[in-house]
DNA sequence: GATGAATGAGACTTCATTCAT
DNA sequence: AATGAATGAAGTCTCATTCAT
């Protein structure tokens, strides 16, 4: 079984990086658009631009090009985001600002893969979630690590837990990258925010109405607040 | 078109309310675990203990009976959430509970149903879900108002906007929310409650570890937090 | 799964015996001249004149309606070959004459399904043939005990095995059958009875052929013998 | 046409003659299991330990491959099983006693080819049997020829056609022959020996049985039998 | 001559929808 | 109004064959 599966990734990983990526990105288009049940086969190898045989000489099945995209969308997001902030340069507000603009901008490079990933909370997406799961105990640790290094400095108001506060914080990210691609969410931070449907609301607002109610947990002064424009 | 839907729908109105819930509940438990596209007619018409013609005598197609389905998420949570708390009768920190315990009951009662809605956020189900978009700006203001009455009585500490403090509760309901329906989400609450996977994790654990967060915006003290048993 | 089985044969077991008949016939022309994994699901649904779709209402899939066309096939055996033969009547020789012609005179009948019948002896088959190895034991005990009437009858000579001489004549009836279904073994009779292509070898013929060689163990007298005509 | 034939041949018959065999023996041995429809150009390819398209240099196409395991099949009982029997060396009995141990060697040496062989039988390898039917002319002459002799040697019985007896041999040959490759024939065997699925059948054992029958046709006595061990 | 990736027709099967009863 | 058999397009996947290297 195992060496049947590396049969398929073997021939897929000699590809040209460049014919990888196009095959993946199609791929995780179909699926963002449609999800995995609705796209089909045919579809992807026609965005891909290769025969509907080929795509079955790079993966055992739909199921394992599914995967596949998965693999990159966490690849995608462990190099473009985790690896960029595990150090906190300046002050957590500032840390949390620069990753929730480091989330928009690969909102903004990659829409297909995040929203293929943001899927995976889906209740019949269980099946591939599994897989995942690990990452969880990671992104946790990590924004609890920060909001520490934070208290310690003095950052953080007093009489709050940690691990609430994290929480609290990574609901913020979740929320703000689901609005990144899905219309609902959009919608509902536009009712929140009051802003009516013909004006733009641009990521840099949304980052700037949370900064602000994050702002309220932290010792800092309204002026070094994420200027509105 | 129209005529021809309130056709499919009159046919179905003229049922019994019993046979209209079997019905539904039936489609939104396929819906529910296998989502829009993976769930068959066949498979609801077997729940429902209805023949295969008979749902097409109710409803126009599977999209048609999916709204249905949906429409009947909202009046759910209509009666049994918004309604049930459109007054703040005592302090904005026992609204806050009230309602996150009130979720977890509808979650238990009509699982299905949340489930089908919760998904509404996923990107593939745009086609569905700007039908209700109009309720996000209910909710909005009414969280909102919540918030601002709060201020008003001196309850939400000084500097910080009302909207985007709402936005913040919303962001803990929707999250707590999801918990009660992904296995994803799920454990991600558990990923920062540090809760081992043996450990069960009640609703009643998750909604003190969400209000420890919140008390923090609030001129509350300790000794009225929810009890964790 | 028997449920599941069940529910397959129940709609086409409701289907008027005419058009089952079609259906089953029409798979075994096509299994007849193609093998099983020679032939489409496709090319059945056409001779039968039903849909795609249709076929897998009535079956689970390729593999039942192979094994339908089989009971079908054993069921066209009992009917036309065993239970008319059950009881000797007159003579032994008679008897195997008579046998002889009833299987000449199915074949004419019924070619496609003992085609079909007669391949269940393909070594690649196996998956198949033993759910129908139990007729054997039949069969076997059927001809052992006609020999041994006859035996006691005086009609057979001595010093020869009832077992030994039952094989053997059974032996003349499967090649016999063979003969009429396979090209392969028509002209290996041909070969074997000296006659040259361009000359008809009605299956009058072979059976005089044979009931020459079976008669010696006989206490038959010549004249008796089928004429050849 | 030929010529293009041809060509593939030659690039065929310049391999070394082992790697030619492993070729063929890898075809007939996919060939066997699974039957002509059944088996896989790749699934060849890997046990010939060739590539995919080497396959396509030596043969035109997976139809002329097959012929070409037929030749061998050919070869094989010409090699094995003809020329060794062309001279009567002693009486007929032993002849075909000794005609059944080679059938049961060669079955044990190339069961794979053999089997391929047996199945031309099948009503839908006409398309391939065609071919072959030479060959049915020759070994009806040899057999015919065999009894002739015996008869002269008043080995023979009186009173029986010498081509009905001849027919009548080849029968156990070619019965005998395929109850070694097919389990259907192999219970046919058993059912009409009387014996039990846990007692093994040896191929002396049928052997004795056959030899059983057949000796009735001639001038012998009991006690030269083969003796059932 | 050899390789093995690529092709695409066609295989089996499912399923939303229609329709005769 | 209800049934459930029928439809056939479309889905996933396979495989004999071709072709660039």
């Amino acid at each position: 079984m195992l060496e049947e599966l590396n049969e398929f990734l073997n021939t897929f990983q000699k590809l040209p990086r460049e014919k990888q990526l196009k095959i993946l990105d199609a791929a995780a288009e179909a699926f963002a658009s449609k999800g995995y049940y609705g796209s089909g086969i045919k579809d992807i190898c026609e965005r891909a631009n290769i025969s509907n045989g080929a795509l079955y000489k790079y993966f055992l099945n739909k199921e394992e090009l599914f995967i596949a995209v998965l693999d990159r969308c966490q690849q995608i997001m462990v190099e473009y985001l985790y690896e960029k902030h595990t150090k906190i340069e300046s002050s957590i507000l500032n840390a949390i600002e620069e990753y929730l603009k480091e989330i928009a901008e690969i909102c903004g490079k990659f829409p297909a893969y995040l929203t293929v990933y943001a899927n995976l909370g889906s209740p019949n997406m269980e099946m591939f979630s599994e897989r995942f799961s690990e990452r969880f105990k990671e992104s946790g640790k990590y924004i609890y690590e920060m909001v520490r290094e934070a208290k310690k400095r003095g950052e953080v108001i007093e009489g709050i837990d940690e691990r609430a506060l994290g929480f609290l914080i990574d609901n913020q990210f979740i929320l703000f990258l689901y609005s990144m691609l899905s219309d609902y969410h959009e919608k509902r931070f536009r009712s929140f925010m009051v802003i009516e449907d013909e004006v733009e609301l641009t990521s840099e607002k949304k980052i700037a109405f949370i900064m602000d109610s994050i702002r309220v947990f932290l010792n800092n002064k309204k002026e070094e607040s994420y200027p509105v424009t």
